[in-house]
DNA sequence: ACGATAATTTTGTGATCACATAATGAAGTT
DNA sequence: AACTTCATTATGTGATCACAAAATTATCGT
């Protein structure tokens, strides 16, 4: 879990690499759900063998990002509207708890980076920056939970926004209605300024809420 | 995650069926802690080729049972008491949330199950047997949590598990201070029959922090 | 005799091939 | 024309080999 997203260095082997890339591809939508990804194809594409690409689509698989059937290969799971309710359901019992002890554990460089990621998402949000917006959004919450001080929550919480990447990922594709979803941020800030944990974790609740309200949308089934 | 905790049955390509006794294997304490885990070691043991136990290993170590360092293998994690400690505290928000959820939920049949469930621990205790005493425990949870309705929140606990996994199953090995675990069992089977769901949660939460802090002894740094 | 360094062995990783199974398309029947 | 059946292709899986890096052992120097 924590190598590919923590080390901005050079990986080592090619399937960690290969991992990085395709996790990347799929949290960014590059493949349809119910597409399966397969592995000479893949393995053409970024001119190497198809043996790292064999071990970083099982790795992506074993996280749950993927699903695997047998002699079947991997592929872009379609989450029903039930499955997405059940991920947001624990999607706020995790990120609620990682809200509520990372705001009491927060240091000055951690206000003052989530201050900047805030202006950064305003920023963005105006001049209709929908990727940038995400990619702000994602380092805001990571900043925020790892401050929680719990290497174990952090993965789970990274276990289930791969469950939800790829529909994250279309939310600005159809319409522009996502204005709204800085005011969380907002009333967020404000409970992080005064360590108000119990304030954060709702703010974090109903931001997590109203998101969800317009990816159930795009759910497949 | 699924399929080899839920599908008795013929598991069809090799890699899953060796991930399954590798799964086993770890989880009942086969390798001690720090212990890597040969490929060429384990294939000859089973009579098949490296492959799929490339892939079973590969996969265990996304699933964070085993850690996988770059060009050295994959390796038992060695769990500091600071990092048990995490495990457990997030096993009591995800394992107690799955209590709740699940006291409200339990029909006729559940309930029978846990009941005999109980009565095979007892007995398993008394005979002194503790790996059917461990084994029928772990059914017990399993049959409780699932009755939550929540397959993610059943998969987040699952993960969480096979951290502590290979220790669990020491719990035994020293000695047999092991009797008032059962306490916990007994308020929180009262709790499900009256349907208390907080109640439920707080039984679990005493139960595993009580189991918790015999494991606790036997982490290694 | 101890520590650093170099040679050797071990082991993970990547590549290629062979095979089994599933997906695809074609042909034939009702 | 729609459905079944069969042949063909495509694709995942398992096996073997070649290479690179690490762990281990041996050797040398002090």
């Amino acid at each position: 879990m924590s190598k590919a997203t923590l080390s901005p260095a050079t990986l080592v082997t090619q399937q960690d690499s290969i991992y990085a890339t395709l996790r990347q591809w799929v949290t960014v939508g590059k493949f349809v759900p119910g597409e399966r990804l397969k592995i000479r194809t893949i393995a053409q594409a970024l001119g190497t063998s198809t043996m790292p690409v064999r071990a970083a689509l099982l790795r992506l698989a074993a996280e749950g990002a993927l699903t695997h059937s047998p002699n079947r290969g991997v592929a872009v799971p379609r989450l029903s509207r039930a499955e997405f309710d059940d991920v947001l359901q624990n999607r706020l019992l995790l990120e609620g708890e990682a809200a509520e002890r990372g705001a009491l554990r927060l240091n000055a460089d951690d206000h003052e980076a989530l201050r900047g990621y805030t202006n950064a998402m305003q920023q963005a949000l105006q001049s209709g920056d929908a990727k940038t917006y995400l990619d702000v959004n994602e380092l805001f919450h990571l900043r925020l939970y790892r401050a929680a001080g719990s290497p174990t929550l952090l993965q789970l919480i990274e276990t289930v926004w791969l469950k939800v990447g790829p529909l994250s990922n279309q939310l600005f594709d159809s319409n522009d209605d996502a204005v709204v979803l800085n005011d969380a941020h907002e009333d967020l800030m404000a409970a992080l300024g005064r360590k108000d944990a119990s304030a954060a974790r709702r703010a974090i609740e109903r931001d997590l809420f109203v998101a969800g309200q317009f990816l159930r949308q795009h759910c497949t089934a």
